[in-house]
DNA sequence: TAGGCCATCTGGTCCT
DNA sequence: AGGACCAGATGGCCTA
């Protein structure tokens, strides 16, 4: 199952790689708008009007030339730079910025320009694609670059603890996994795209760990040995309202686990990076209110996969998460992004269907 | 207004 | 020589 599953991902991955994933009508709207007015055809015009204003100020005098054998000569010549009273200087003479030198100069930065701009659409595109393929995608609320990274780096982890331990983790840290190391308004987005409320079911855990599943999650048999830098920062603000993967989850000086299949630190894990991340802001934004109801808290003791399986009908958009029958959408949207253009990349992935069921008991 | 994110230009380095 | 890649600088846009 899980090998067809990656079977299926595996030529996407590659594609992703190669960096020619066809481009859909999705990521003509994740393009950024500088390249949406920069048609192929505007591409060299928008090149010249920006290099050749900057171009024109620096060659001043720069007029159509010329002869380029009789500058390659004068050039040849050109050992006057030395000529004054300054001490000669090493190294390979300079050569005499003629006007067809700066010319073809000129032309060569301009061409290095359209080729950077080239490399670097192409690597957004790659990115868009990326986007699209980890766990959580909206048109309207596009993942930073850095953020994209993080999180596809998160999801791969992920999917390799899966196949590691041969059994669906638990969702506390399926959904700690994906979110590490990510910013708060990532969290929440991931979240959202599950259809969790992260607060609501973390704090809960930590108010009765023993409702949860986690002590036998297959994540946390092991201490972590890669503390997010974000939670663990000096920075970081534990309020009621935020995600603390730290002490909510687990409770106070408990640590999230997220260890490889043994229990020895290994620091090769995607999960550890240098501590360079920004610190989490904490600003409420999971949470508006301080506690939320039983009915709420009850909800997320009954949490599953199952509802990843409603990736088979997006458009029903139904909350994934919540006991069969249940609807969930009211009580937790406010801590949540609006998701009227927020899914799982799953709605568009088959393979993980598969996965979806591997979730299911 | 500060900060985050981004696109672009640019010069340097390495490789072919 | 030219292309690919990289990192720094810069300015624009957006949001809290």
């Amino acid at each position: 199952m899980l090998s067809r599953l990656f079977s299926d991902v595996l030529p996407d991955v590659q594609r992703l790689a190669a960096g020619g994933w066809v481009e859909d009508s999705a990521s003509e709207d994740s393009k950024t708008k500088d390249e949406c007015h920069l048609g192929e055809d505007e591409m060299d015009d928008s090149e010249t009007r920006a290099s050749s204003s900057r171009a024109d100020s620096e060659m001043a005098g720069d007029d159509d030339d010329d002869d380029d054998d009789l500058d390659e000569e004068e050039e040849e010549g050109g050992g006057d730079e030395n000529s004054g009273d300054k001490p000669k200087k090493r190294g390979p003479k300079k050569r005499q910025m003629t006007p067809a030198r700066a010319e073809r100069s000129k032309v060569r930065r301009q061409k290095a320009n359209a080729r950077e701009r080239t490399r670097m659409h192409d690597l957004n595109s790659a990115l868009d694609n990326l986007r699209k393929v980890v766990p959580c995608y909206s048109k309207t609320q596009k993942l930073s670059k850095i953020e994209t990274l993080r999180l596809a780096k998160n999801y791969i982890w992920a999917l390799g603890e899966i196949l590691r331990n041969g059994k669906r983790p638990d969702v506390v840290s399926y959904v700690q996994t994906l979110c590490k190391g990510l910013s708060q308004p990532t969290t929440n987005l991931v979240a959202g795209c599950l259809q969790l409320n992260t607060r609501n079911f973390l704090t809960e855990q930590c108010t009765d760990p023993s409702r949860f599943h986690v002590p036998s999650s297959p994540f946390s048999a092991h201490p972590y040995p890669y503390p997010c830098s974000r939670l663990a920062s000096p920075h970081y603000q534990g309020g009621s309202g935020g995600l603390n993967l730290r002490s909510h989850a687990y409770g106070p000086g408990y640590e999230a686990v997220y260890p490889p299949g043994g229990g020895s630190p290994d620091y090769s894990s995607p999960d550890y990076e240098a501590p360079h991340s920004p610190p989490v802001c904490h600003n409420g934004a999971l949470s508006n209110r301080p506690q939320d109801s039983d009915t709420d808290r009850n909800y997320h003791y009954s949490m599953h996969y199952s509802g990843l399986t409603t990736a088979r009908a997006p458009a029903t958009h139904s909350l994934p998460f919540g006991p069969p029958g249940a609807r969930l959408g009211g009580a937790h949207s406010e801590n949540i992004p609006p998701f009227h253009d927020v899914h799982t990349h799953h709605d568009r992935a088959p393979p993980y269907e598969d996965l979806n069921a591997f979730f299911h008991n």
